[in-house]
RNA sequence: CGGGAUGUAGCGCAGUCCGGUUAGCGCACCUGCUUUGGGAGCAGGGGGUCCCAAGUUCGAAUCUUGGUAUCCCGACCA
């Protein structure tokens, strides 16, 4: 553990070890760019999902659960879905195995073939909206707000843990709405409850933007997204909430009589985060020490770490410990004790700085006799000694204050990786030094084409708060009237 | 699917060019003693299908051929 890094990126993926591996079950191929979250790792994709789940509940939605396969048919009804979907997806054929008749072990039994394949779920826009059809027939069934918690799997070429998996875990909602404006402020709201959500618990300050059409979700008419920026210059997309306008309604003939007894098309969103959510918490925070993770999302916000010589020490540190951690569990602060006596405080202060705890107190015989109590924070990597007397609200603060802290930091970071681009040649060179490039960009799906061809740089998203301003794109010279935001991405 | 690289202990690697004792190192693991306020020290120990197969040879981790797996770069990534 001690080997020496010398790149971010490696420092990713050593820090990866800790909370997930690409799955390695041997020789099958198969499960090649699946991942095992360990259960560390998993600890902190619960705390995201239940506060996520929340967050949804307090915006009026429910949770459900649909089929994992799709029959084949299902997904070709929206032509430009099944376009977007076609290329990555797993398919079932058959239902069956059998004792291999020519040898051992088994093999699929060629009569138990499906009359119709089934697709495992890419995305269930699908399979929910073939639901929704007996669900609605009156306006007064509507809207209806439904999230799902699951797994989906995209055959992707090359995969990379957290970010790009065959399989995923991920929640999308799906709802169902009588009008057009009711539907946009849907997918709206979702948005703000990403970035609220993004900001205020990863601590990882995103963009909120609307796609460009050759990034738009297939099958919607406008895809709303967080883009938030990386420690090593590239971008990655957080979440992505989508306005589906009456595409689905038609495939799946979704239709609802309104008030004057008209049978009108119904009216869709979805959106979705998924454990590439974990990718950008690591990538935003981590150091060359391992993983800082935001209070509000660590498994166990404070760890205690004793130190001793004798048994009659650790017994004095253990009644005082537990009577800290009474006080700190009654604020509501998550804290472990680690009095393991198998490790040195030495090894649990790196191990524990490894993953990302944001505080770290100390507490030995020189303590016991001070009345003191030794507090470090991940964040700044910084300690000080203070009084035990009233640590509870000590802690507590610190808490709020590392939270702040991390989001200034990486906002900060992004202030200066952000830069106004006006010339064809500035782009060109700036693009290779990272990070996010406003540039003026003539509305035209040809031109984005071309500068990805030439720069690998996507349009990461048009922001929404951007100004009107008149200029120039920045590729073709034709007149343009808002900046958009240019990056390479994950 | 194209280009490149790699496969040796749980992990990370050296050895391969130029064939030659019992295949080696670091970390991890086990035992003992000393240690414990920043990943302890010393001593001892366990662990190997050198990716698979065939070939060349007195002798193969090393050379040849075929296979296979993984990684990187491209393609791909609603």
């Amino acid at each position: 553990m001690a080997k020496e890094l010398t790149s971010r990126e490696e420092n990713y993926s050593q820090w990866y070890n800790d909370l997930v591996i690409k799955a390695d079950l041997a020789e099958n191929s198969a499960v090649r760019g699946c991942m095992v979250i360990k259960p560390y790792g998993y600890a902190i994709w619960e705390k995201m999902r239940d506060e996520l789940d929340r967050m949804f509940k307090e915006t009026g939605h429910v949770n459900a659960y649909f089929p994992l396969f799709i029959p084949k048919s299902f997904l070709s009804k929206e032509a430009d879905h099944v376009e977007g979907f076609a290329k990555e997806c797993a398919v079932v054929t058959h239902y069956r195995l059998k004792n291999n008749p020519e040898g051992t072990g088994v093999v699929v039994d060629p009569e138990a073939k499906l009359e119709e394949e089934l697709i495992v779920r890419p995305t269930s826009e699908t399979i929910i909206w073939s639901t929704y059809k007996n669900w609605i027939q009156s306006y007064r069934d509507l809207p209806i707000l439904c999230n799902q918690w699951a797994n989906v799997v995209r055959w992707e070429m090359r995969t990379r843990l957290f970010l790009r998996t065959a399989e995923f875990l991920w929640q999308e909602g799906h709802t169902a709405h009588a009008t057009e404006q009711e539907a946009i402020e849907e997918a709206q709201r979702m948005l703000e409850v990403y970035a609220d959500f993004a900001e205020n618990y990863m601590a990882v300050p995103v963009i909120k933007g609307v796609k460009s059409a050759n990034e738009r979700f297939a099958g919607a008419l406008d895809t709303y997204c967080i883009e938030a920026l990386m420690q090593d210059g590239k971008a990655l997309q957080a979440g992505t909430s989508h306005f589906l306008g009456q595409n689905f309604a038609k495939a799946f003939d979704v239709k609802f009589a309104n008030k004057e007894g008209k049978e009108e098309l119904v009216w869709a969103t979805s959106w979705g985060v998924s454990t590439r959510l974990m990718g950008a918490l690591i990538m935003s925070h981590s150091d060359d020490n391992g993983l800082v993770l935001p209070p509000k999302l660590a498994p166990f916000q404070v760890v205690i770490v004793p130190i001793y010589k004798t048994e009659e020490q650790l017994t004095m540190i253990n009644e005082k410990a537990n009577s800290i951690i009474k006080s700190l569990k009654s604020l509501g602060i998550r804290v472990k004790y680690d009095n393991n006596d198998t490790k040195k405080p030495g090894w649990k202060f790196a191990e524990y700085e490894l993953k990302g705890v944001p505080v770290r107190l100390a507490i030995g015989a020189r303590d016991l006799e001070n009345g003191t109590i030794e507090v470090a924070r991940r964040d700044t990597l910084s300690k000080e000694t203070v009084s035990i007397e009233g640590i509870d609200q000590y802690i507590l603060h610190l808490l709020e204050d590392i939270q702040k802290n991390i989001f200034q930091i990486a906002l900060e970071r992004r202030r200066k990786f952000t830069r106004k681009v006006d010339s064809w040649e500035e782009f060109k060179t700036e693009i290779e030094k990272g990070g996010l490039l406003l540039c003026h960009w003539d509305g035209t799906p040809e031109t984005e084409e071309k500068i990805k061809e030439e720069t690998k740089a996507t349009i990461r998203c048009i922001p929404l708060d951007a100004e009107e301003e008149s200029g120039i794109c920045v590729y073709s010279g034709k007149p343009s009237t808002r900046r958009v935001v240019f990056a390479r991405a994950y």
